[in-house]
Parts: C-alpha cells; sequence; structure tokens
DNA sequence: TCACCAAATGCCTCGCGCTG
DNA sequence: CAGCGCGAGGCATTTGGTGA
C-alpha cells in the first residue's frame, strides 16, 4: 500500500510506501486521520534510515496510479492543517493536488523506487512555482480545478494595474527561474514532465506578459511623443524669446528717437549715443567724405557707424534685416528722401514684394469692392524711417523739420509701389500694343497672299 | 525709365456746437 | 453733462502728367 505525503518541513509532497510511516499499519483506505501528524521516512534507502519528518497523510492506495486517477478526477481533497498539529501554519495549494502527476511520472519511471534527488528537485520545483501561482488568491480547502485557475487571472485582473504588473511580473520571473532549474535537473525529461495544467498557466502568465509589455510600449510611445511636443514648444519659446529680445531693442531706440525729437538726452546707453553723435557730426564734412569715397571707389570705406554692424560683406540695418555693404554704401550717396527712401525700400523688400503690397493694408477707397493688399512689415517700416532719420539728423538738428521730411515716408514708399506697377502696367500695354500689330501683320498677310 | 508732383477719392479722427 | 451731428483736416491710395 502507498500513502500520498506532504512533509511539513518543505511543503513537498510524494507518493511513499506504507512503511516509511512509522507505527502506520492502515488496515485499509481510510484508516488513517488527514489531521493527524506522523513521522515519515522520505527515503527506502537502508531501510528506514534516516531521520523521520513530519508529515500529513493526504490519502492511501494500492497503487501510485490510483493516486493520478484520484487526482484527475477531482476526487482527492487535501484538508488544511491546523497549527496545533503541526506546528506550522500550513495552507493548501494546488501544488500539493498536482504533485503526483510529478511523483507518478516519476515514480512510474522507477516503479516504487525510492525517489531520487533529481526528481525531488523538480518536485521542489514544481511546488514552489505552484505556490506562487496560487497564493494571490487561492486559500483553504479547494479542489484541483482548471476553471478555478482561470480565475486566477481574472480575479488578477480586476486588482489594481500596478500591483498586478508587478505580481505578475515577481511571478513570471519565478516561474521561468523554476522552469530552468526545472531542464536542468530533467533535461530528457523536461518537456515531458511539465504538466499540462502548469503549462495552461504559463501560456496564460506568457500572455498576460506579452499584454503588458504591449501597455508598456503604448506608454512609451505616449511619452515619446509627449516628449516631441515638449522639444517643439521649446523651441517656440526659444524663437519667442528673441523676438522679444529684438522688439525690446527696437523699444528702446524708438524711445531714444523720440526724446531726441524732443530735445531730451537718451535714456538707454546702447545704440543711441551713436545717433546723437551722427546728429552733431558737420554735414559739409559728410557730404564731402561721401563725395570723395566716391571718386575713390577702390578704397572707398564708408565712416564707421556703430549703429550698422557690418558682416560677410553685408550691413545689419537692425531687426535682422541685412543689406549687401555695396548697395548700401550706394544708397548712402543717393541725393534726396524720396530717393533714398524708395531705394531702401527695393533693398528691404524687393520689387515682387513691393508690387503686391500696400503701406499699411488699407483697400483704396477709390474702387469701390477692391481688394485690401497686405500691408507691408511694420518692424520693416520702422527701420527704413530710422535710416532715414540717421540721414536726415545728419543734415538738420531741427527737430521739427526731421518729423516733417519723416512723415513722408508712407508717401514715398506708396508712391514706390505705384511706380512699380504703374511700369509693369506700361509694360502689359507695350507687350499687348505688339501683339496687335503682329496679329493685324499676320492678317494683312493673309489677305495680300489670297 | 524713373522720380516727382498734383488732383481726386474715401475713411477716420478730432473739435465744436446743439440738445435733452 | 452725456450724447449726437457736422465739418475740417489728416491719411492712404490711385491716377495722370511732367521732366531729367
Amino acid at each position: 500500500m502507498y500513502a500520498f505525503i506532504r512533509f511539513f518541513e518543505d511543503d513537498m509532497c510524494y507518493a511513499l510506501p506504507v512503511s516509511n510511516v512509522e507505527d502506520f499499519r492502515p488496515l485499509h483506505k481510510t484508516d488513517f486521520d488527514n489531521q493527524k501528524v506522523y513521522l515519515v521516512h522520505r527515503t527506502e534507502e537502508n531501510g528506514s534510515a534516516g531521520q523521520p519528518c513530519e508529515a500529513q497523510i493526504l490519502a492511501l492506495a494500492d497503487t501510485v496510479e490510483e493516486f493520478e486517477d484520484s487526482i484527475t478526477q477531482k476526487k482527492m481533497k487535501i484538508p488544511k492543517m491546523s497549527t496545533k498539529n503541526s506546528g506550522n501554519s500550513i495552507e493548501n495549494n494546488f501544488g500539493e493536488e498536482r504533485m503526483p502527476l510529478r511523483h507518478k511520472k516519476a515514480l512510474s519511471q522507477d516503479h516504487g523506487r525510492p525517489l531520487s534527488n533529481s526528481s525531488k528537485s523538480l518536485a521542489a520545483v514544481v511546488a514552489r512555482l505552484e505556490r506562487n501561482a496560487a497564493s494571490s488568491c487561492m486559500e483553504g480547502e479547494e479542489d484541483l480545478d482548471e476553471d478555478r485557475l482561470a480565475e486566477v487571472g481574472e480575479d488578477a485582473d480586476d486588482e489594481d494595474d500596478d500591483m498586478e504588473t508587478e505580481h505578475q511580473r515577481h511571478h513570471h520571473q519565478q516561474q521561468q527561474q523554476h522552469l530552468a532549474v526545472d531542464t536542468d535537473c530533467v533535461p530528457e525529461v523536461a518537456a515531458a514532465v511539465v504538466p499540462r495544467v502548469l503549462y495552461e498557466e504559463l501560456v496564460h502568465s506568457y500572455r498576460q506578459q506579452e499584454e503588458e509589455m504591449r501597455r508598456l510600449q503604448q506608454e512609451l510611445e505616449r511619452t515619446r511623443r509627449q516628449l516631441v511636443q515638449q522639444a517643439k514648444k521649446l523651441k517656440e519659446y526659444g524663437s519667442l524669446l528673441t523676438e522679444v529680445k529684438e522688439l525690446r531693442d527696437f523699444n528702446r531706440r524708438l524711445q531714444d528717437v523720440l526724446l531726441m525729437r524732443l530735445g531730451s538726452e537718451p535714456m538707454h546707453d546702447n545704440g543711441t549715443q551713436t545717433i546723437k553723435a551722427e546728429v552733431v557730426e558737420p554735414i559739409v564734412e559728410a557730404q564731402e567724405t561721401c563725395r570723395e569715397e566716391a571718386n575713390t571707389s577702390s578704397s572707398y570705406s564708408p565712416s564707421p557707424r556703430t549703429v550698422y554692424t557690418c558682416n560677410d560683406g553685408k550691413v545689419h540695418l537692425g531687426g535682422g534685416i541685412w543689406v549687401e555693404e555695396e548697395k548700401w554704401h550706394q544708397l548712402q550717396r543717393t541725393q534726396g528722401d524720396s530717393k533714398f527712401t524708395k531705394n531702401l525700400a527695393v533693398m528691404i523688400w524687393g520689387t515682387e514684394t513691393l508690387k503686391n503690397r500696400s503701406v499699411t493694408g488699407v483697400a483704396t477707397k477709390k474702387k469701390k469692392d477692391a481688394l485690401p493688399k497686405p500691408p507691408l512689415s511694420p518692424s520693416k517700416l520702422k527701420i527704413v524711417r530710422e535710416c532715414l532719420y540717421d540721414r536726415v539728423s545728419q543734415e538738420t538738428a531741427d527737430s521739427a523739420e526731421i518729423t516733417q521730411r519723416l512723415s513722408k515716408v508712407n508717401k514715398y514708399i506708396c508712391e514706390k509701389i505705384m511706380d512699380i506697377n504703374k511700369s509693369i502696367k506700361n509694360e502689359e500695354r507695350r507687350e499687348s500694343k505688339l501683339l496687335i500689330r503682329q496679329t493685324v501683320k499676320m492678317e494683312n498677310f493673309t489677305y495680300d497672299g489670297i
């Protein structure tokens, strides 16, 4: 007769001959107390040699195969042991019920011989594995039921995500480790040894892990997108900062210009002192210098003006506007505010831009339903005014005259725009006239030919 | 061809007087 | 005193003409 025994010391289950149990002579299969603590020898080696261990008898049978039948038919129930009997709090779990399958395999190979170390370690591995699997939600007396196994996963799903993730990760890691040990112990029988229930559970866990992986990947992707957006915002913020800095600079300069017009001292140091220095510069001398420079174009170098930065053959007028140095020098030599303003406008915007723009963006009142043309950039207009101011202030210190001359900037630019459009219209007229002439010639030729 | 000027048009702002 | 109407002046735009 064989007894299905669970050892308290390591919570391992074995199918052993009843002769291994001390003072135990059962008459029939129910002749045992599952709440009683028996002393059982783990092996038959050397008879009953070795120290007996405290154990619980779960079942009796004539053959080991009967244990397997009991388990597969879900007949065997494993009672919960009270601490008073064993001194340890022992909870039953699936592992205990599945043990016979392992032992059955091992025993069937050895046919009743003492369990080998490898099969023992295999059993230990599976026991640990299944304890982990069941510990999350299983307690007390439970039948071995595959439906219940499925509930393990479902119950776990109901739990908090983080807890679930952590638990599953831990669980899976342990399972993987145990599997590795399992394979190392009995490499040739590893595949055959893994029970179907365990296999399904592992598959289930694997799928859960895959699900978790997908979730983490999605989260990673989301985080990456957020990072990209943050980077974009940072970039925009940087450009805005630059713009604000420029605007501040413009504002300072404008304030100083206005204050100078009112006859006050400029408040700011940067750039404005230069403007003031230019104001007091002798006009005749400046003109003579220009003339001299024009005559000796090869060695032409304009008097340095700190308000305009020269770099790489270009002159910075402010506000990020750069013009070619040579053109700028030519512009300095032009006579009259009107020409100066118009040429400067062409340098800054170009004729292509100017022909489709108006100074302020106001539609003409002469034509009804006239569509307004887009205005010129106010900041660039301001630069034009400042350039003209620099020029005018070299010629006169009379603030009234300066104001009066500066007030014509819009008018000059407007005129330039009209002149450009006039030229385009004239060109179109000439082309159409030419076309008409050619057509007439062709017609005459045709008639003459006929 | 281009710079410059004059005239015309229509909208907007401001000042002034009137009224309740 | 607030609200309203009216006229003057300014401004932007367009067109047409003139002269270098």
